[in-house]
DNA sequence: CCAGCTTATGGACATTTGACCATATTATCA
DNA sequence: TGATAATATGGTCAAATGTCCATAAGCTGG
């Protein structure tokens, strides 16, 4: 990734947090913030494109910043750190992967929702009491998936193998040795809500 | 918080989906998805500042839907469903505990990272190959708290024990033995990088 | 039946927007 | 010295924006 001026990367947060706060800001509006000329701005802003840091999207012509993105290997999220080069820092450039965006896991729009776990039937899968599991809503899941299962009023997640009549929910903990329960297909109190995609555990 | 017919639901979530991908839609764009006038869409989006979801700020005399804040209160981050009330949809309202909001966790302004787990040391405390761990940067570490470790240029996820002249790295993994390495405090090659305060699992 | 709320359409308009033009200064580097 | 990149200002312009007007249909509750 190209370097950034100081100017640059003075303009680039300033929209950033903008972004952040979901309001982007306008050129002049940027230009405003740093005493500037709104030509200054659209400029820098150039510069950002050139760069690979801002990058237009849609079939706009151009108009409002707003149309204009974050790419995706702009900073935003925060680093994934893989290999640390020997001596250097671990946040320095060079030991920085990409950026971690939990929002496209995230994406509501796409229906999903967040289940917290209750439990440790699941242990084994790495999904522990506590977890937040990240939940696509779909009646489709492929035999052995994690999804999420209602039965009644009762949300559970198992993995689902859909065999001819009826519905297997198998836990995953060795120790505790959970039963896999077995539903008949035709139970109406019996609902496939998703698919398990993500995983969160907040608070260590 | 009073609340709304389906048709100003359907707005707001799709107006909060493009803020959330930093991309604000113009009146115009929100008509033309839901094949609408955009006069309609002003309605609606009256009915939505009305009741509280949508605020404006800022002097502007009024320009841009981007200049419509989402107010505090509008549901950000995804839904968090709890108990799931009989014969309601899981999304319905009743349903929801909360919002989870991983930017929180992902605090970049706390000094925060993720780094990318390789290997199957930290099974049995639910961190497995391909996990994301969210460090928090700091040098100290409570007994057998999980952190990260650099080894020369190495950075390595395990459960730490301080001891007197050494510290410990114990994983967790019952199965294939792995053994606890024991590590001299003086060597300068060694350095406790952080905390691991959460862990992300994505594309499952 | 009427009143009120919601959804909906079409037209008009001042304001703002990003793009583009020409021009100029400064600093760096070959 | 000359070329290039970056920063900066002024003015102009078509396109897009949110607001507002008038109008109307459907629905609910009094």
């Amino acid at each position: 990734m190209e370097s950034l001026t100081e100017k640059q990367q003075q303009v680039l947060a300033f929209i950033v947090g903008r972004l952040r706060e979901n309001h982007p800001p306008s050129q002049r509006e940027i230009a405003q913030h740093f005493h500037l000329a709104q030509n200054a701005v659209y400029q820098l802003v150039g510069y950002l494109k050139k760069k690979g840091y801002l990058v237009d999207v849609g079939g706009h012509r151009g108009l409002r910043l707003s149309e204009a993105y974050l790419s995706e290997v702009a900073p935003q999220g925060i680093p994934i750190v893989g290999r640390v080069a020997a001596g250097e820092p671990i946040l320095a450039e060079e030991n920085i992967e990409g950026y971690l965006s939990v929002e496209k896991l995230l994406d509501r729009s796409q229906g999903a929702f967040v289940l917290k776990v209750a439990g440790d039937s699941m242990v084994d899968d790495g999904i522990l009491d506590g977890d937040y599991v990240v939940v696509q809503l779909t009646s489709r899941l492929e035999n052995g998936q994690i999804g999420v299962v209602l039965l009644g009023d009762e949300a559970t997640v198992k993995r689902v193998f859909v065999q001819k009549d009826r519905i297997a929910l198998k836990p995953a903990n060795r120790r505790a040795r959970y039963k896999t329960r077995y539903l008949k297909r035709s139970d109406k109190d019996v609902r496939i809500v998703g698919k398990v995609v993500g995983c969160i555990r907040m608070d260590m």
